[in-house]
Order: C-alpha cells, then sequence, then structure tokens
DNA sequence: ACCTGAACACCGTTCAAGT
DNA sequence: ACCTGAACACCGTTCAAGT
C-alpha cells in the first residue's frame, strides 16, 4: 500500500515541518495563502515545498488528512445509535463544518476529497457506506449519488465563504437538501 | 435613477469597446482571463479598463446586465402559464444555466448579482418575487430565503465547472433542492 | 476629463548549482 | 537524494505624463 519508498531523514523531517507550517497559515489566512510563505515559516527553500507537494491541493491534502480520518472514525462510531437517514444528516454537516475550517478550502473540496490519502479514502468510503445504507433502508432517494453530497457540501461551505451566512445555518442548508424546499405533500 | 454624470463621447466608446472584447473573451477563456487581455482585444490602455470597471466583479456584472434582464422578463412573461413552484424550478434552472456561461463565473456569482445594475435588480426581484408567491401559496417553505436560491445556484455551477457533472444535471439537482433526497413520507 | 503604458508589487514555478 | 534560492513568467494595480 505505501508506494512511497521511504524519505531520507532529512526529507521527513523537512516534510512534517512543511505540514505543521501549512496547518497554522491554512488557518489563520485561508487556503490561498502564499506557498512561499509556508517554505518561510517552515524554514525551508521553496524549491524543497514543491518537491514534496507538487500542488496546493497536494498539500491541502496531506494537512487535512488527519481530520478526515477522524470524521470517518466518529462518522462509524456513532452509527449504532442513528437511523440511516440522521446518520447522513450528521455526517454532511460535519463534513460541511471541516471545510469550512480553512478560508478559500470550499471551492477546491472536491478535488482535496479524492486525492487518495488514507484520510481522503476513508472519508469517502463512510459517505458511500451511508449513501447506500440511507438507499437499502429506504429513506434516501435512489437517484442521489455521492458526488451530490460533494456538491452540497461544497455549496454550503462557499454560501459560508461569502458570508451570505454563518455557520450557524449549516443545519439549515442541510436540512433543505435532505427535504428539499417545498412543502410536503404539496406535489 | 441615472447616477452616471454622461461620459464624454470617446470615453463612451471605449467603454463599449471594452464590454465587447470581455464578453467574447469570458465566453473563450472564462471569467479570470487576465484583464490585461480585455484591454488589449478592446484597443484600450489597461489603465482605461481600470477607470471604468474598478473591480473584476463590476465588468462582470456589466457583461451580465442584458442577459439578466433578459431571464427576468422571460421568468414574468412565463409566469401565467406556471404554478408557483414550477415557476421557481425554471428561474433556478435557468439562473443556474446562465451562470454556467462562462467557466469560473460561479464562485463570484454570489457578488455579481448583487451589484445594483439593472439587471442585476431585475433578476434579484423576481427571485425574490417567485419565492414570496410560492410561500403564499402553500409550496415554498417559510424558513427558505433569497440566500438560498443563490447558494443553491452558486452549488449547481461549481458542481459544473469541477466537472463532476454536466450540464444535463442542473435539472437532478435543481430537483434535488426542491424536493429533497429524503424518500417522500420516510419522516 | 480622459487615455496611455511604464513601473511596481506579488506570487507561482522551474532549475542550475551545491551538499 | 535532497536542498536552496535566484531567475523567469505572469498578472494585478497604480500613477505620472500627455491629449
Amino acid at each position: 500500500m505505501s508506494d512511497a519508498p521511504a524519505l531520507r531523514a532529512d526529507a521527513q523531517k523537512n516534510r512534517e515541518l512543511i505540514l505543521v507550517a501549512a496547518e497554522a497559515l491554512f488557518l489563520e489566512k485561508g487556503a490561498d495563502v502564499p506557498l512561499e510563505e509556508v517554505a518561510k515559516r517552515a524554514g525551508v527553500g521553496i524549491g524543497t515545498l514543491y518537491r514534496r507537494f507538487p500542488t496546493r491541493e497536494a498539500l491541502l491534502a496531506a494537512t487535512s488528512n488527519e481530520r478526515f480520518l477522524s470524521l470517518a472514525a466518529a462518522s462509524r462510531a456513532r452509527d449504532p445509535d442513528l437511523t440511516p437517514g440522521d446518520a447522513v444528516r450528521v455526517y454532511l454537516e460535519e463534513l460541511a463544518r471541516d471545510t469550512s475550517t480553512y478560508q478559500s478550502l470550499a471551492a477546491s473540496i472536491g478535488t482535496v476529497i479524492e486525492c487518495g490519502t488514507p484520510g481522503c479514502n476513508a472519508i469517502t468510503a463512510e459517505g458511500h457506506r451511508l449513501l447506500r445504507r440511507g438507499q437499502e433502508a429506504g429513506a434516501i432517494r435512489r437517484d442521489v449519488t455521492y458526488e451530490d453530497f460533494i456538491y452540497v457540501v461544497t455549496a454550503i461551505s462557499i454560501a459560508i465563504e461569502n458570508d451570505r451566512s454563518s455557520k450557524s445555518r449549516i443545519r439549515h442548508l442541510v436540512d433543505l437538501f435532505l427535504n428539499g424546499i417545498s412543502v410536503k405533500g404539496s406535489d
């Protein structure tokens, strides 16, 4: 599974320094912070950063890895306590909240979450599982796809970033996705 | 209403040239095309472009003005033929389709549509009207806001841009917003 | 009042030289 | 194998000089 041919000790150390600096700066200044600033704070040359993380998305995915792993684990852990429908609801709310951690992350979350790291794989697999379970239980429409999940998470995060709504509206927006804007029984 | 103190003839001409060039380039290369390229194609200096359109959003709003006006007019025209719910559906589909006209426009459509030009005002007023009518007819939930409309249009356009879905999925995504992902009667 | 474009700032990305 | 940072490219934005 580990296709990385083991980094040299100094390279491994630099990789860690870059990740720590990136996490801090993404939080402080958003996901579009200049990469030179990340390299500077990490105390490495800009070339070293590019060698380890060829794209900004790769760096974002790496800093998200642990958060995604724990989100997926938490979702599985609460599974027995929730109905299939509620499990999907909480999954979407948590993922939207997480995506709102870094300013400017929303637009690329779709790419970031499909990057192949263990965390990305875990959170994606968990979403597929919840969707399937909801459909088998007859709670979720058959024509809904996992792409629709990503779309709504992206949407909510962008809405929050644009300051057209606040984090407190995540629940409302997820609710619209789940139940629709139409009054029940009106069609 | 017209707060513009009438441009000098040459300035007016340049403004038109900029708009024509911008429309063409936005269509060819997306809403993030270099502004210098727009100025070059228009045959004016970059300073002239900035003088007329201080921000990219202002330029986007200006090129969208006529499209927004006709979208709003079309919506009012078909109004008698549709139920309040269907009127909202078509409004959202048309707006999402329009926002997908220029690549990279989606993320800023929220800002562009609130810019105060006649077109922006018209399409916004029409959306508010349809929402109110839907709610008064008992077809739309009372807790839905016009911000939710913008959020879903943004979401759909971003989904399309990220190539996670195609324009043919607009109908599906609007349908989810209207009716929700939950199976009816499951709650 | 308006136009121009050089000048400056800023950031992304590569790559030759060095360890 | 890895690191560094100068160098280059590109784009946004301003503003002094000119009409």
